[in-house]
DNA sequence: TTAATACCTTCGTGTTACACGAAGGCAAGA
DNA sequence: TCTTGCCTTCGTGTAACACGAAGGTATTAA
């Protein structure tokens, strides 16, 4: 039995996002003592876990909702929870690819600078170079921009 | 020469984002007419270009205008703009990792499910099985959820 | 000439998922 | 008794706009 304290220390939420969740309905198997206390039990953490797990993937809170609502409603809605992680997972791996091309893209530009900076390309710290390159800083901006 | 709505649709972005990013100062090179019309020319757009690019790679709004400062600048800033983007490449490749563990956990999460599904585990259809599997909602939620 | 269209401005609200603080109250332990 | 820790509601702020309204200006077509 834990407080809301103790359930953010063990999931690494904060006490303020546990008791959010809690509110909203994510957390099913909380109670609250005669002093209206918030009691977690393994159960409680269990989905805490879940949750920020679920969120941290990307999930928003109201399909986060959703979902468990459905978990609630019993084995019935397997079906139903099979078909939102699918999407989920869709979402996913579509965020996935973005995220590849964005490393490769911000690959290409820091080496581009680094080339600069290694004087393989121009010696920018030369003032005698300055107006061969003055729009330099353009081109290093916009060279891999076209393609996102 | 573009106005707004053409640069929105060159750019792909809002007529609300082409706004919100000239009066930013994100579009350096954007001119008013008499008639105090935003003016766009193919370097404008450029930024624009710019600007959606690093945006959707997650950079910040201040800092990319941290970072055209330091273009406007000129040539000069060029380590700092090295030393910027690199920290920025580092947070996507970090975001990177990231999203490849989400996908693996939901790869695993709906992999449970389609087990389920096609009765390789149990028949959840059949009322017969329904308490043995009373608490498979909670298994299934929670399995993947502790390695996050 | 007039009406429609397209641009401009500022203002204000809504969104998401909280963070953070304040005010005010209750209950248990030293 | 005092402190601590929990509770509540309220309100503000964040990021990056989306969206609409109100009110003004300028061009263009009928």
């Amino acid at each position: 039995m834990y407080t809301v304290k103790e359930a953010a220390q063990i999931t690494g939420l904060t006490e303020h996002a546990v008791r959010f969740y809690t509110d909203k309905g994510l957390v099913p198997s909380v109670q609250r003592n005669e002093n209206n206390i918030r009691i977690f039990d393994g159960e409680s953490i269990n989905w805490l876990h879940g949750v920020k797990c679920l969120k941290q993937s990307g999930m928003p809170i109201d399909v986060i909702k959703m979902y468990i609502d459905l978990c609630i409603e019993g084995d019935s809605t397997i079906p139903q929870r099979y078909t939102l992680m699918m999407e989920h997972k869709e979402a996913a791996l579509a965020k996935l690819e973005e995220a590849k091309l964005h490393v490769a893209h911000l690959e290409e530009k820091t080496a581009l600078y680094q080339a600069i900076l290694e004087h393989r390309i121009l010696d920018t710290t030369n003032p005698a170079n300055w107006d061969r390159i003055q729009h330099m800083h353009g081109d290093v901006f916009y060279k891999a921009s076209r393609r996102v």
